[in-house]
Formats: C-alpha cells, sequence, structure tokens
RNA sequence: GGGCUUGUAGCUCAGGUGGUUAGAGCGCUACACUGAUAAUGUAGAGGUCCGUGGUUCGAGUCCACGCAGGCCCA
C-alpha cells in the first residue's frame, strides 16, 4: 500500500528545491496552461523589469502579488498565458555604461563611436539576467521565461515606430516645446542628471524686482476699487527681472490670504494701492509706519505709511486682469490675468508670482492649464520663437534693450564703472515708469552649466509630444472604470494626475533607445513618420534613385546611429533627415500589450485575444509611468481601458520603517531569505502582514514566526493525520460517510471549512490576498489544529477502525487536502508537497499537481449557521470552564459532578445541549445542567441598549442610562413579566422602557462558583465525591503510565502488561474500579495488583506513591 | 511647496453604516496540561487609539487644522 509520507524536521527550503524539481521534470507550469486550452481567458501583463540591476526582495513582494491572483484564477478555470518581458532602454543603462567606462555624455561620437556605445548597452542591460530568473524559479514567480519579449529588439521597436505612426496619423503627434535647463554658452540643454553634478548650484547675487502690474479698470475687476480715481496694483517678486518683457500672466494660491494695501511709491511718491500676501505685508511696509497718516505724507519721507485695507482669498483674485507691464509684444490669444497655481507659496517673495511661459517649467505647465499663451515673436524664417535667442539675446522686438545678453555670456569686465547687466537697466527703466515697488540684490543659489560655468537659462527647447491632452476627458472617463487597489490610488494620485494632464513629452537627447522615426527637410516644411521597416525600406530605395543616398543599406538595426545615416527624400525632392531625438522609454513599456506580439504588423488574432488585460500590478511610484502609458496608449490608440483590474503595491522597507538601499546596509537579500526559510514562508509572511497597497515592513522574524505558528501547525496537523492513517491504512478508499452519520465537530469543522472556501474565493475574486491569507491562518490554527484535532485526538488513535473513525480521516483528510488548494496560490511549493502527499494515497483528483487541480466547491448543505454558533457556545462555555478550575486550582484531569447553565431563552437550551458531550468531555465533567427563569433563583444584570435608546431618547440619554442603572431585581421581573416598565427622568417626566430597549443577562447565582462572557454565564460544582477521586486518580494513573511509555520509546500500537504495588487504599479502589478504562487508555493488556513488587518505578500522584511496573508484550502470534 | 498614503499594546496588525469594558498574534510573567509535544490551555501586566479643536446624549470611527513617517511630483 501506498502510504502518506512521514517528516522528521521538515526543512522548507528543501521543500521548495524538491518541488521546484518536480515541477520542471514534469512541466506543470505549461500543464498549467494548456490543459485550460479552450477555456476563457484570463489576461495578464508583465511589467517589465530592468536586469541592470540585481534584484531585491521588494522584487519577491511584486511577483508574489502578480502569481498568486494568475494561480487563482487557472485553479478557477481560466487560461492564464503570462509572457515576460525586459525592459532594456534608458538613461540608468546609459549612465551605468559611462560610469564602467569612466566617460560622460560629451565623449559619445568623438572618444567613443555611438555604434560601440550601444553595445556596451545592450551587453549590460542584460547582465543581471541570469539572477532575475534564478529568482523567479526559486521563489515560485510563474512566467514564460523562454519567449519574453525585449524591447531593444527590432521587432519590438518596429511595433513602437508603427504605433507611433499611427498616432501620427490621428494627429497625435507633434513637435512643440518644453522648458529645460539650457546652456548659451555652451548651446546645449542640460538634464536634470548634469545639473545634479556637484558645483551646479552657485550662490550669485542677483538683482531683484517686485513690480507693479496694475489691475484694469474695467466692471468685473471693480470689486477692487474703492473709487475712479484708485490706481491698484498686483506686487510680483521676480529674480529674474529679465523674464518680465515675457510675462503673461500673475499666479496665487487657492487658500492663501492677500490684502490690499495703500500706501505711496518709493520711487515716484505716487499714491499707489498695491495687493499682497497677507501675511507678507510686514515685510514691505516698515511697521514703525503703521501709525503714520496717508495725509500726512511728503514725497521724499523715509517712513511710507501705509493702511491695510480689504482682505481677499486667492480664489477671489483668480480671473482679474492687469495691464501688460513691458508692453512690447502682443501675445496670440488673451492673456494678462491671474491664474490659481499650487505651487504660490508665502515663504518668499510678495504671494504673487510673475508667470512667464517661455522661460519657467511650472510657468509652463501653469500657462498650458489655463489656456494662458507664451510670448513669441516671429523670426525670419517665420518661425514662433521667444524673446530671449539662443545666444542669450533679446531680439530686435524688444526695442529697448534689442540686442543685450541677458546674462552676461560674453565675458564682459563686470568691475568696469559704467557696467550695467541688463537686469539692473530693466530695474531702471520700470523705477522711472512706477511700475517698480522694489528694487534689491539677492543672493541665492542657482544652476551654472557644467562647462561653461555661466547661469543656465530656462528655455524652450524643441521637443516631441503626443497630445494626450485631446482624449483627457476620455482618458479619465474610461479610468472610472478600471478596479484600483487601492481604490485612492485610482481616484487620488492617478484621477488627480489625469485632470491635471499635460501633454507627454517623448522627446529624450540620448543614445540607447528607441528612435523617433520621423525624418524632416531641414525647413521643417516637409516630414515624414515610418511605421515599418518595410516602409523605410522603399523610402529608401526612392531615395537612393534621387541620389540623396549613395547606395540601399539593408535596414537591420533600428537603433542608433544606423537609422541617422538614413537620407529620405521629401515629396518635393528635398532631402529629409531623421529627428535625432529618442523617444521616452515610457512609451517602450506602454506599448507592451502591442509590440510584444509585434502588433500591429502581425499577430492581429492574438492581440485582440489579449487585450485588455485583465489585470495587472506594479509598485504605486508606477502610477505615472507604466500605469498611465498603458492608459494613454490604449484609450488613444483603441479607445479602451489596457487594463481592469490594478494593484498597486506598496514600498518594502526595512523592520524600522527605513528604506532599503546597500548604502544603509539593511537591504535584505531575497537569496538569502529562500535559502532560509524557504520560498512559501517568505511569500505567506509577505502577503499575510499586511496588505500589498500598504508599505511592508520586513522583519526576517515574521518569516520565522510564520513558518512556526503557520506551517508549523499546518504541518503537524498533517503529521498527525499521517501517523494514524497509515496505521489504520486509510486510503480514503470507502464511499463518504453521509453528513449526517458524522459527529457534530466533524459536521462543524467541515461547515467552517465551506464558510472558508466561500470567503477565500471572495476576497481573492476581490484581489484582496491578505484577507485570503489571514482567513486560511485563522482557520488552520484556531478552527482545524487547537479545536477540532484537539477534541478528536482519541477517534483517531482509539479503537476499532469502524465508521466513526473512517468518519473521523474523512473529515481531516477533506480539510488538508482543501487547504491544499487554498494555499497553493500563495504557497505554491508547500501546497504542492501536501496535495501530492495526501492524493498520492487516496488519488481523488486525477491530477498530478494541486496547480492543476479546481478551486474548492462550496458544498450544498455544508454550511451551517446554527451549528457553528453552537460550537462558538462549546468553545466559550469550555474556557469559562477552565478558568474556573483554575481559580479553584482543579487539575482538568479531576473529573467533576456538574456544571449549571441558567438559560433565559429556549433557543440558547437547545443550541447548549446539542454540545453537550463535547463540552463534558473538553472540560471534564459529568452532566451540564440548565436553570431557567423559572427557578428563581438567578441574579440578572440590566443594560441599556444604547443603540436603540439613542435613537429614541437623544439628548436625554443620560437620564434613561442612570434610570436603568438604577433598576433592582424585583424591577427587571416586572419588566419581563409585564414587558414594560416605567422609568423617572425627572421629577416630572416618565418614559416606559420595553424589553428591547435593555439587555438582560444573568450574572450571578447565589452558593455557587460562577463566571460569565458576554450573556452567558456557567457556575461550576466542586463538590468531590469518592468515586470522582477515585476517577481522577485513575486518570493520573493514566497520564503517568502514558509517560513511561514514552519515555520508554514504546511506539504508539505497542502492547503492554502493567504491573501495581498494592498501596494506599484510594489507590487501591481507583485501580480496581477503573482498571478497564485503565488498561484501554495505555493499550495494556492485563493489570496485576501484586503485594510486592521489585524493580518498580515509583510515581507521584499527588499524596500518593504508586509502585508501578510496565512490560512490552510481543507481538502476539496466534 | 502640492497630491496621495500611513499613524491603535514593546513589535506586527484587526477594529461595516458612531453605542459606553478597544481586540488578536508574537514577546514578557505566573500557573496548568501532556501519545500533535520545539505544540497547547488559563490568567496577568502592558493603550493620552499621533495632537488640538469641532459635530453629537455618545468619537478609535465623522469634520477642520496641525504633527510625524513614506511615495510621487515640483
Amino acid at each position: 500500500m501506498v502510504k502518506y509520507n512521514e517528516y522528521k524536521n521538515l526543512n522548507y527550503a528543501k521543500v521548495g528545491e524538491e518541488v521546484l524539481e518536480f515541477w520542471k521534470q514534469n512541466n506543470i507550469f505549461e500543464k498549467s496552461v494548456s490543459t485550460r486550452n479552450g477555456h476563457e481567458n484570463f489576461v495578464f501583463y508583465e511589467g517589465p523589469p530592468s536586469a541592470n540591476g540585481k534584484p531585491g526582495i521588494h522584487h519577491v513582494m511584486a511577483r508574489a502579488v502578480k502569481d498568486i491572483f494568475c494561480r487563482y484564477k487557472t485553479l478557477k478555470g481560466y487560461q492564464v498565458n503570462r509572457k515576460g518581458g525586459w525592459d532594456t532602454h534608458g538613461l540608468p543603462i546609459e549612465l551605468q555604461v559611462e560610469k564602467e567606462l569612466g566617460i560622460t555624455k560629451e565623449d559619445i561620437g568623438k572618444t567613443i563611436s555611438v555604434e560601440e556605445y550601444n553595445q556596451r548597452c545592450r551587453e549590460t542591460v542584460m547582465r543581471f539576467k541570469h539572477q532575475w530568473d534564478d529568482l523567479t524559479e526559486k521563489m515560485g514567480y510563474w512566467v514564460d521565461l523562454d519567449n519574453p519579449y525585449i524591447t531593444f529588439e527590432n521587432e519590438y521597436i518596429e511595433s513602437c515606430w508603427a504605433l507611433l505612426k499611427r498616432l501620427y496619423d490621428k494627429g497625435f503627434l507633434y513637435k512643440g516645446y518644453t522648458i529645460q535647463p539650457y546652456s548659451p554658452g555652451a548651446g546645449t540643454g542640460l538634464s536634470s542628471h548634469e545639473l545634479n553634478q556637484p558645483g551646479c548650484y552657485q550662490m550669485v547675487k542677483d538683482t531683484t524686482i517686485v513690480a507693479q502690474f496694475e489691475v484694469k479698470k474695467i466692471t468685473r475687476n471693480m470689486f477692487l476699487f474703492e473709487n475712479e480715481e484708485e490706481k491698484v496694483y498686483f506686487l510680483a517678486w521676480t529674480t529674474t527681472p529679465w523674464t518680465l518683457p515675457a510675462n503673461t500672466a500673475l499666479a496665487v494660491g487657492k487658500g492663501i490670504k492677500y490684502v490690499k494695501v495703500k500706501s505711496f511709491n518709493p520711487y515716484t511718491f505716487e499714491p499707489i494701492s498695491v495687493i499682497v500676501g497677507k501675511d507678507l505685508v510686514s515685510r514691505y511696509f516698515n511697521p514703525k509706519a503703521a501709525d503714520l497718516a496717508l495725509a500726512d505724507y511728503k514725497p521724499g519721507d523715509k517712513l511710507i505709511p501705509f493702511k491695510v485695507m480689504e482682505e481677499f482669498r486667492g480664489s477671489d483674485l483668480a480671473g482679474v486682469e492687469y495691464h501688460q507691464l513691458m508692453p512690447y509684444v502682443q501675445p496670440d490669444k488673451p492673456a494678462f490675468r491671474v491664474i490659481v497655481g499650487d505651487f504660490v507659496t508665502t515663504e518668499d517673495g510678495t504671494g504673487i508670482v510673475h508667470i512667464s511661459p517661455t522661460f519657467g517649467a511650472d510657468d509652463f505647465k501653469v500657462a498650458a492649464q489655463n489656456d494662458i499663451p507664451a510670448l513669441m515673436v516671429t523670426d525670419e524664417n517665420g518661425k514662433q520663437v521667444p524673446i530671449v535667442d539662443k545666444q542669450g539675446r533679446f531680439v530686435s522686438d524688444i526695442t529697448d534693450f534689442a540686442g543685450m545678453y541677458v546674462k552676461n555670456y560674453t565675458g564682459e569686465d563686470e568691475s568696469a564703472p559704467d557696467y550695467k547687466p541688463t537686469d539692473v537697466k530693466i530695474a531702471i527703466k520700470l523705477k522711472e515708469e512706477n511700475k517698480a515697488f522694489k528694487v534689491e540684490k539677492y543672493e541665492h543659489t542657482y544652476p551654472h552649466c557644467w562647462r561653461t560655468d555661466k547661469p543656465v537659462l530656462y528655455y524652450p527647447l524643441d521637443s516631441w509630444f503626443i497630445k494626450t491632452t485631446a482624449v483627457k476627458d476620455r482618458l479619465i472617463e474610461l479610468n472610472k472604470t478600471i478596479n484600483w487597489k487601492p481604490e485612492s490610488t485610482g481616484t487620488g494620485r492617478f484621477g488627480n494626475w489625469l485632470e491635471n494632464l499635460v501633454d507627454w513629452n517623448l522627446s529624450r537627447s540620448r543614445y540607447w533607445g528607441t528612435p523617433l522615426p520621423i525624418w524632416r527637410t531641414e525647413d521643417g516644411d516637409e516630414e515624414i513618420c515610418i511605421g515599418s521597416i518595410a516602409q523605410l525600406t522603399e523610402e529608401i530605395d526612392k531615395a537612393v534613385e534621387a541620389g540623396l543616398m549613395d547606395a540601399a543599406v539593408e535596414v537591420k538595426d533600428l537603433h542608433r546611429p544606423y537609422v541617422d545615416n538614413i537620407i529620405l527624400e521629401s515629396p518635393s525632392g528635398k532631402p529629409m533627415r531623421r529627428e535625432l531625438d529618442l523617444i521616452d522609454v515610457w512609451f517602450d513599456s506602454g506599448a507592451m500589450p502591442y509590440a510584444q506580439w509585434h502588433y500591429p504588423l502581425e499577430n492581429k488574432k492574438k492581440f485582440e485575444a489579449n487585450f485588455p488585460a485583465d489585470y495587472i500590478a506594479e509598485g504605486v511610484d508606477q502610477t505615472r509611468g507604466w500605469f498611465f502609458t498603458l492608459h494613454a496608449l490604449a484609450v488613444m490608440l483603441e479607445d479602451s481601458v489596457a487594463y481592469k483590474n490594478v494593484i498597486a503595491n506598496g514600498l518594502v522597507l526595512d523592520k524600522n520603517g527605513n528604506k532599503m538601499s546597500k548604502r544603509l546596509g539593511n537591504a535584505i537579500d531575497p537569496f538569502e531569505m529562500i535559502n532560509q526559510y524557504g520560498p512559501d514562508a517568505v511569500r505567506w509572511y509577505m502577503i499575510a502582514n499586511a496588505p500589498p497597497w500598504d508599505n511592508l515592513k520586513f522583519n526576517p522574524e515574521g518569516v520565522v514566526e510564520t513558518q512556526r505558528r503557520f506551517f508549523g501547525t499546518l504541518q503537524n496537523t498533517y503529521s498527525f493525520f499521517a501517523l494514524y492513517a497509515n496505521l489504520d491504512k486509510f486510503t480514503y478508499a470507502e464511499a463518504d460517510v453521509p453528513l449526517e452519520r458524522r459527529t457534530e465537530s466533524d459536521r462543524w469543522i467541515i461547515s467552517k471549512l465551506n464558510t472558508l472556501v466561500q470567503e477565500v474565493d471572495g476576497y481573492l475574486a476581490d484581489y484582496d490576498p491578505t484577507k485570503a491569507a489571514r482567513a486560511i491562518q485563522d482557520f488552520v490554527v484556531d478552527d482545524m489544529s487547537n479545536w477540532y484535532v484537539r477534541l478528536n485526538r482519541k477517534r483517531f488513535w482509539k479503537g476499532e477502525y469502524n465508521e466513526d473513525k473512517t468518519a473521523a480521516y474523512q473529515t481531516l483528510y477533506t480539510c488538508l487536502e482543501t487547504i491544499a488548494k487554498l494555499i497553493s496560490p500563495i504557497a505554491p511549493f508547500y501546497a504542492e508537497q501536501l496535495f501530492r502527499d495526501l492524493n498520492g494515497v487516496s488519488n481523488k483528483n486525477k491530477v498530478e499537481s494541486v496547480h492543476l487541480a479546481n478551486f474548492p466547491k462550496v458544498a450544498d448543505g455544508a454550511i451551517d449557521k446554527d451549528l457553528e454558533e453552537r460550537m462558538q457556545l462549546a468553545q466559550t462555555v469550555s474556557s469559562l470552564v477552565h478558568s474556573l478550575r483554575k481559580k479553584e486550582m482543579i487539575k482538568v484531569r479531576q473529573p467533576l459532578q456538574r456544571i449549571l447553565i441558567p438559560v433565559l431563552n429556549e433557543h440558547t437550551k437547545q443550541q447548549i445541549q446539542a454540545v453537550e458531550d463535547l463540552i463534558m468531555s473538553e472540560v471534564n465533567v459529568k452532566a451540564v445542567e440548565y436553570i431557567d427563569d423559572t427557578s428563581d433563583i438567578l441574579v440578572k444584570k440590566i443594560k441599556p441598549n444604547f443603540k436603540k435608546l439613542g435613537q429614541v431618547f437623544g439628548p436625554k440619554m443620560k437620564l434613561v442610562a442612570a434610570a436603568v442603572q438604577q433598576m433592582d431585581q424585583n424591577d427587571i421581573a416586572h419588566l419581563e413579566r409585564e414587558g414594560g416598565f416605567e422609568i423617572m427622568l425627572t421629577d416630572d417626566e416618565t418614559a416606559v422602557l420595553t424589553p428591547d430597549d435593555v439587555e438582560i443577562s444573568s450574572e450571578d447565582i447565589p452558593g455557587w462558583l460562577v463566571a460569565s462572557e458576554g450573556k452567558l454565564t456557567v457556575a461550576l460544582d466542586i463538590t468531590l465525591t469518592d468515586a470522582l477521586k477515585q476517577e481522577g486518580i485513575a486518570r493520573d494513573l493514566v497520564n503517568r503510565i502514558q509517560n513511561l511509555r514514552k519515555d520508554s520509546n514504546l511506539e504508539v500500537q505497542d502492547k503492554i502488561n502493567i504491573t501495581l504495588q498494592r498501596g494506599e487504599a484510594e489507590v487501591n479502589a481507583a485501580v480496581e474500579n477503573y482498571s478497564a478504562y485503565i488498561c484501554a487508555e495505555t493499550q495494556a493488556q492485563k493489570l496485576d495488583v501484586v503485594d510486592e513488587l521489585p524493580d518498580a518505578t515509583l510515581l507521584d500522584i499527588d499524596e500518593y506513591k504508586v509502585f508501578i511496573r510496565i512490560q512490552t508484550v510481543e507481538s502476539t502470534v496466534f
């Protein structure tokens, strides 16, 4: 016969290794997909990791979350294909290569060719692929590693091109500009990486201006004026006065308070009213002048009087229009009004921020959101350009300052007596025009170009954009159909991001990435967007024919520099060169639903069958990354969501809540964890400890606890089952014992089990693995092990192999096998071993792996809530009796005569009666008795039902509660008998209570030892009769003999003979009266009592001494 | 600075729609139990439920303003 495997000191890491080997040998993963052929698809997208760094413990977390639901859906009968993928482009890889080669971006194309450089990137990016694959296997993340999509492969890039062309054809792709750090000296944009080089931020002393922007006297603004003569100005501060001619708006903070102050301009002495942040008044007006009268002011006075007038909120000011400060150039759309910006503070400045969309990133963004135009001029080529040229000079339209450098880019001698920076010249002009309120030097840090050491400008640079704002409403609408876990990430972080959407800047000035497939003539008048290699080849042929290229080149690699060397012919016959930009790597990953199948160039059916995804999961940091790019592309290309359910998981921190980093040395090595504790305990701990979307404080001690408490208990239960089932040769060969012939506790645990199946199914369907894991844990530890097995131990190791025993085995077997299935998504290795150990003997499931099985179904009629309530009562009663015994120091082995339970209603009585047997055996008493109301000896307790009374009496609640507490036993009896009781609230106010308004419970039985919990009270009879004492002794004897057996290393099934020496009278009587009982319990065939017993063992049983000898009986031969 | 998120026992976490004694596990202390035994049971100690205001008869729970940690964005 095949036996259930029995283990000594199970090694969970080894379970992982062995099960992994089994999966590999038998292609279980492949089968878990192929056996579901023809079933409904459950579509999962793998967010591609980058293999240029080592995987960390947080990857185990993220991938466990992905894996759980794919396995769960497989159990539910879906076919779940999981294609792996690698993200291979991007800046981190370039930086790593540059670091290793000891070069900078400047060297590319000079000391190293673009070709060589990209070759290095290609080699570097997959450096740790082996470690990643290894971790994937060892942690049990099932994903197809053999056919992954790789973003640097030609086919993948070609798909990206095809998608870009579709966007281009829909008019979603355009060339615009974005504000970036720019070095006029070097003539190049700087990356944020370059700006973060040490030494870039330097202290400089700049001329700053608080400028006065005059409010227009129009109807809409009249609330700011007290009469027609008043002149009202907004005060706004800038550290870059040269940007003032480009001003097109002012920004205020929505909630910030502003005041209007009447005073005088310190340079022109003219009377003015200015609007400024309330908290900043003292910064611009000397408090010493607070008491001076406005009327007393004489031009030239040192102290300028001021008077604070009305107060406004930022939101009140929004929309107010003002006169252009320096009207050299007119915008092409309405401008010069107040808008709300969330970046406005009262930390410095005036609480009002000057906005010049061409020279500030925030400015650009907030202007775009408010439909405020940028100030541009038309150059000699008819192109729109900013008012400062690429050399850093004002254009000719800015007449007064035409040709002046906005900063000293020409190395002028700043110490020369007649040297005046442009900023100062602007300040002088504004002062003269009554437009400057305050001009002063200000020292602050400002970024400088690392090559020219000159201040950078924030300057509009050419960029290619995807017009995501064109589909903003649709993005928002479709987002509402996505099931976000947690919901707040979808409505909050992601939802807000969509509400404040700006166009997606695709351009990157780098080398290792997907090139932008747009070729343009030099004047930009003609261009072509290429959507495939075939199209490119065709265009090349045309260009060769036109003589623009020497010879046809075969398109082998779509990366730079190869594509840069291709020159195409425009419709009018002009040469077109590729726009040198690469595209944002996020486009690569957002394109994976299409590009992983080389769609739209092929595999249309495959794509359609796998779009959109049912489920994805990544870190919450991907909200504006992958989650967004997937969504944006799906909406623009397919007018669909890209995913229906998404889990945004949190971070994995160290046990103190700090971020893990190599520098701090608190990073946890995932391989070490798995080797030490096995993959299941690590996965279970991570899932059960905190919901995936919360940050997880990872503490290895928690893994130890999980292993001990959950897996240890489960394994213990299995061992217990296996031990006896092997002895009894239980193989689940018998037909199921019908539920009605099983014991109360069998039906109870099966009811609980089915309830559990229902719960776990619900939680997993709702993408909440933590609740599922916790429910399973509670069942295994509390219900199955600590209650069912404890109560039923004897049924397994005592007596004949009869129907009752079969029922016990079947019940426990069913629990264990069901648990194996339920835990298999979370703890796939251990579940596999448990399942195979069980199923290998019973062969009840015709599958070789738990992962090929079906999710358990709730059995009809198995759930019995009444029964579950009864058992709860049994547990509570037992616990109360235990605590009473403890108080009286009466050990459980000492039988007692009876317990007494007051019951106030028939239902409770019936419920307890049904579990009497369990209670009696658990707490070792002979009888359970009940007393009801009629006995008149119960002392009752009354408590107000706050919820109900609160609704009725509201504010008078306290009076009612006090009156209820005052009621004595007679009053309670009256209330119960008559169904109503009148209480006094005040001297002249009464109210009538009904039994529903209060909770009545029995609290005490005079003369008995009682304990109560909630509404349940138990009394214990502690009278010891001779018979009870004798039985107690007999039980003690059994216990000691069992210990002897164990100490003598006897096997459970070994039979013995017992010999006792006659001793004290009580002991003799006990042995005589309970001889049969003692023999049965200890597997003894004979119990002899003799007068003299040499070589005996001395047992201490309380105050008695017993001499005993046990001998093994050799197996009887018939 | 903005958005989102977390804050409950020494530690990790539960606490639908507000209801008066705030729970569990681990850890600690004591006792008990003992053929699941590196388990288990009972009891105990341990809480300004982050703070301050407010709404309410009643707030861990609802509202406002803060504080601290985290993430993303500036």
